[in-house]
DNA sequence: CGGCGTAATGCAAGCGCTTACATTTTCGAT
DNA sequence: ATCGAAAATGTAAGCGCTTGCATTACGCCG
């Protein structure tokens, strides 16, 4: 016995198609003796309406798509989470893609999703191709950037102000009393993300008088972060501090300073940005930027339904950062002798 | 300008639909004069061909559904990457779906896949309702099984022996000296993974004339897992080592014994399970039992799109799982005064 | 009880594509 | 040249659903 189609219920109900579709759809145009009388047959044939057929003929796919960075920094799979939630209860579903921070892969995902008719789509970070703009304007889908602050008014935006909390880092490492900072950043490289908050960082060091920041550059992995934190910390002349540019590449540096037999923080001082569950695993724990992940996520999804649903743009969402102390930034011991 | 369609592209070529259809799924079936004269039409027009209209009519979706517990545990969204890049380079979609542990949940997550046509579908244990069973034989629907033993003939399994596992490192626990033997297992109801762990390390105790394995259980998450912990280790007769059912829940033990005072490996050894990043992270790093994910994942997604394509019910597959010692397993303090 | 406005339902034309089948073209063999 | 088989292309019928418009049923008023 092949699937039942909404033919056959019509036609076990005794009404025509356009009324069992109706029963699904609106119910409130139907009466109440006939709504009756449908559902039954539904029920009885366990009927389930087919998706494609639905998307064809509304134009209406009840997806969103949503292109993430990876999935296996923890960061992005709970914000991801959060967004899946907030569009599963409202029966839409999720379409989750990944561009291994690379652009032409984000292209890609991206022309996968348009095609399959998705009816948003959320992204991280706007720096990508214009004719990807180009393309989702053409087919007027709505999409929201995430991650983003809401200075880019170019974009619907939810996000928090990368610059201005790694602005924030260099001042509490510089209060904790260190003068020789670096900073263990992500590839800048088409991730706008990464290239803001070594601006911040940058731009705190000016205002202090700090000797300009020394920036590394090195992937968002463990292995690649440890790596890079080996050669920096191997230096004759090297920093009390280590600004990372995310949990991992911190988790990275604080294994390759173990490695190299210093003490965090007593011999250096290590710090986060993300606030991931590992900021609170490591050992010591480890002081982090916390950003508003989750929150992100479902205002993300809200949004982004609203503006398919009423067809109005909405505004951009900023939020705040935390700064979480808990143990791999303390005093350089050298301010610590002075005091 | 709306969005090309295939009528247009034919029109613009001077053929018929049927003939533009063919270059774009079968280009051997015509002529090389048409066929470059269609995909030059193609590329001036800048057509896309549409998912739905193209699934509704071949009855295929390139699409293939997983329903994994959650995202948040890496070891399932390392496994879920490999298996998108599999079938990404395939041109099959993946969509992803989290059961967040419930039965119900992931009852629901699998209609919408099916409603939505997928080509096969990806699972995580065997342990769920049979009407979904039902359903997928009703469709005709390949599914995988990961993360089970071979020996569940009911299925197509890619994965590894959880019991056999568990009993191994029971084993590996006692050769370091331990008898007195705990263990904090994931929640077993509706997980058959988690449960077929508890009965290879009750069958190991058995084995070993150990007395019967004190078992608690609980969510697969930090603080869950910590929190749990914290009771295991406060008792007066503690066991001096603790098996954890994954990676996440040793690491909330490690963090436990931190808290309480306790030294890990010298006051209470701790295993893990699954092998995640987490694992070497940790302080001590984790002695761990390292599973198969990436292989998995792989082999899910290869193993499906030729059954898919062949039409040819695949075999079983089982890989080996692998003893990491790390840091976290020592003999206990009183094995050590005898020796 | 007729007439009218509104609510309820039905009719049928698509949505964009694939594909069985029919038709035309091509081309080698005679 | 001519014929026929094979290759290339075209025709048109759907795939399962939604929805604008037409039609019918209903309830109420005078």
């Amino acid at each position: 016995m092949p699937t039942p189609k909404l033919e056959d219920v019509a036609r076990h109900a005794g009404v025509s198609t356009a009324t069992v579709s109706r029963v699904l759809n609106s119910p409130l145009r139907v009466s109440e003796r006939t709504r009756l009388k449908v559902e039954k047959s539904v029920a009885e044939l366990g009927y389930t309406p087919n998706f494609i057929g639905r998307a064809l003929a509304s134009n209406r796919t009840n997806t969103i798509g949503a292109i993430i960075p990876t999935m296996e920094n923890s960061i992005f799979a709970h914000a991801i989470q959060a967004l899946e939630e907030t569009l599963f209860s409202q029966g839409v579903t999720l379409l989750i893609a990944t561009s291994q921070y690379s652009k032409q892969r984000e292209e890609d995902q991206l022309r996968v999703l348009v095609s399959r008719g998705v009816d948003g789509i959320v992204l991280v970070g706007a720096d990508r191709s214009q004719n990807i703009y180009d393309l989702l304007r053409a087919r007027a889908i709505p999409y929201v950037v995430m991650w983003m602050s809401s200075q880019d008014k170019q974009h619907v935006t939810i996000g928090f102000n990368n610059e201005a909390a790694a602005h924030s880092v260099v001042h509490r490492v510089y209060d904790a009393g260190h003068r020789r900072i670096a900073m263990l950043a992500g590839i800048t490289e088409g991730n706008d993300r990464a290239a803001q908050r070594v601006v911040g960082a940058r731009r705190a060091c000016q205002e202090l008088g700090l000797p300009p920041l020394n920036v590394v550059e090195t992937a968002y992995t463990l292995e690649a972060g440890k790596k890079a934190a080996l050669s920096l910390l191997s230096g004759q002349d090297r920093a009390t501090a280590v600004i990372c540019g995310n949990d991992v590449i911190a988790a990275g540096t604080i294994a390759a300073a173990a490695e190299t037999g210093l003490n965090v923080p007593r011999d250096v001082s290590v710090t986060g940005f993300d606030d991931t569950d590992l900021a609170s695993i490591l050992s010591p724990p480890l002081t982090t930027m916390r950003i508003p992940h989750l929150r992100m996520g479902r205002a993300a999804g809200e949004v982004l339904m609203s503006w398919i649903n009423s067809g109005e743009r909405p505004e951009n969402i900023e939020y705040e950062t935390k700064w979480v102390e808990r143990g791999s930034l303390a005093p350089p011991v050298s301010a610590e002798t002075v005091s």
